[in-house]
DNA sequence: CCTCGATGCGAACACTGTACGCATCGAGAA
DNA sequence: TTCTCGATGCGTACAGTGTTCGCATCGAGG
């Protein structure tokens, strides 16, 4: 022990209680989806979350790497909402990718910093939780029957319509909220036509029932009944020079 | 002119030359693209792009008001890569439609920051260039001779799903561009089933083409030959309980 | 009781967006 | 020509960021 020691703080200014009760990864993820949800992702900082704790900003770092991981620790965390998608038969396929779709979509609703995150860090290296809900979903298709190696190129059209829409709707309602004022008042200020009896939250619900309907659709029609695995040519239309990558 | 002014530097130390040509917003706006595509969003900060322009970071604050501004200002630049989405009849929709998906994701492709930035501001309020895509493909929609009201639906889920796995895709190989391999080397590092002949590229394409098809089958499947706005119900299976927001 | 790895955290560093005020410009007025 | 004045460039400064480092303190195991 050095005895140079040159004290500043006398003996007894000096902290003595039980510095902090231990910090817990899963206390800090929760408070990050809570400071996401209230104030969105620019608003995130280490200082703000580690006081929020009541704990030293710097401390986060015995138990995260990152800021970029405790995001994705985030993201994952949210993924753990939903509960793992339902079993499915070739008859009730349609039903249960309809519920699995909807969920999906609710829980980007719900915390609306999820959408960008994904398509920063793309939805395969996510987690254990986000990998538990693709392959559920993966496996409902399988039930459905879908012809050979279709079942991702499904789910994953799927997934993509879902996380695209429910992103940009998260967008907008995140800009109208912070505008202050209701979807509804923000609509009549800004949208010309737009009559006052439209339930606009029920508009949007419609949109999506619509675009996942026709999905669905598109879908069923590369199942025929009794049709479990054969093998149809499926390019119509598309297919044109490759973008530049 | 208050005379207790105190020069520290000379008069012959003063720079003389003409202080600049004068900055653009165009320009800025260009330089910001390049920045952002060669080093993603993240690394865009005023000062490095002052240096790039030859100019102080304060400077492009007579331009624009804001990094976020700025940001706005590029995404929309880039929808202008776009050209207009080409006019379409009740026999030619599908092809049109197509098309202007495929450039859509090429362009997501490009710029792959594009994809969370739309994420985070909504594609509504982005600008003229963005305002000029999403009407011409509604124009196709409704030259395809969609039921009254349809159209923007039809439009809105065509566009989400091509935005949605765009960005994921552009996510996936920024990923793997900066882990400095090829997308082929990667996948045969990271996926246990990967044959080595297959082109991932073209695996890709394959997927978004699959996709697209599916939903112009199901968009197909409200029209119906001379039948020009018609009025069926279209819900099936969805609509549950709302989710919470 | 002592030791030692795990944990908390204050200080510091490099960097960020941006407000402010001054210096300088160039075009039009006198 | 000379003067003026708005537009433009930019140096400085401030509050804030993520993250590293090293020390202080803890609590479990010998």
């Amino acid at each position: 022990m050095p005895r140079d020691a040159k004290p500043i703080t006398s003996v007894w200014t000096r902290p003595h209680r039980p510095q902090r009760e231990h910090l817990t990864r899963e206390q800090i993820v929760t408070a990050t989806i809570e400071l996401l949800d209230a104030e969105g992702v620019e608003a995130l900082s280490m200082r703000k979350l580690g006081t929020r704790l009541k704990a030293g900003a710097t401390s986060l770092y015995r138990h995260v790497a990152n800021r970029d991981e405790l995001i994705q620790l985030a993201v994952d965390d949210v993924f753990g909402e939903l509960d793992p998608p339902a079993a499915a038969t070739h008859r009730t396929w349609r039903t249960a990718v309809a519920r699995a779709a909807t969920d999906l979509r609710a829980m980007v609703l719900r915390h609306p910093w999820v959408g960008p995150e994904l398509g920063q860090v793309g939805l395969l290296h996510v987690g254990p939780n986000a990998v538990r809900m693709t392959s559920g979903l993966l496996a409902q298709f399988q039930a459905a029957g879908f012809p050979a190696g279709e079942e991702d190129q499904a789910a994953g059209a799927l997934t993509s319509y879902v996380v695209g829409i429910a992103t940009s709707e998260a967008a907008y309602l995140s800009l109208i909220a912070r505008s202050g004022v209701s979807e509804r008042a923000w609509l009549s200020d800004h949208s010309p036509d737009f009559s006052e009896e439209t339930d606009p939250r029920q508009v949007r619900e419609d949109r999506f029932a619509y675009g996942l309907d026709r999905i669905l659709d598109g879908l069923a029609g590369r199942l025929t009944p009794g049709d479990h695995g054969g093998s149809r040519p499926y390019r119509t239309v598309t297919s044109r020079a490759s973008p530049g990558e």
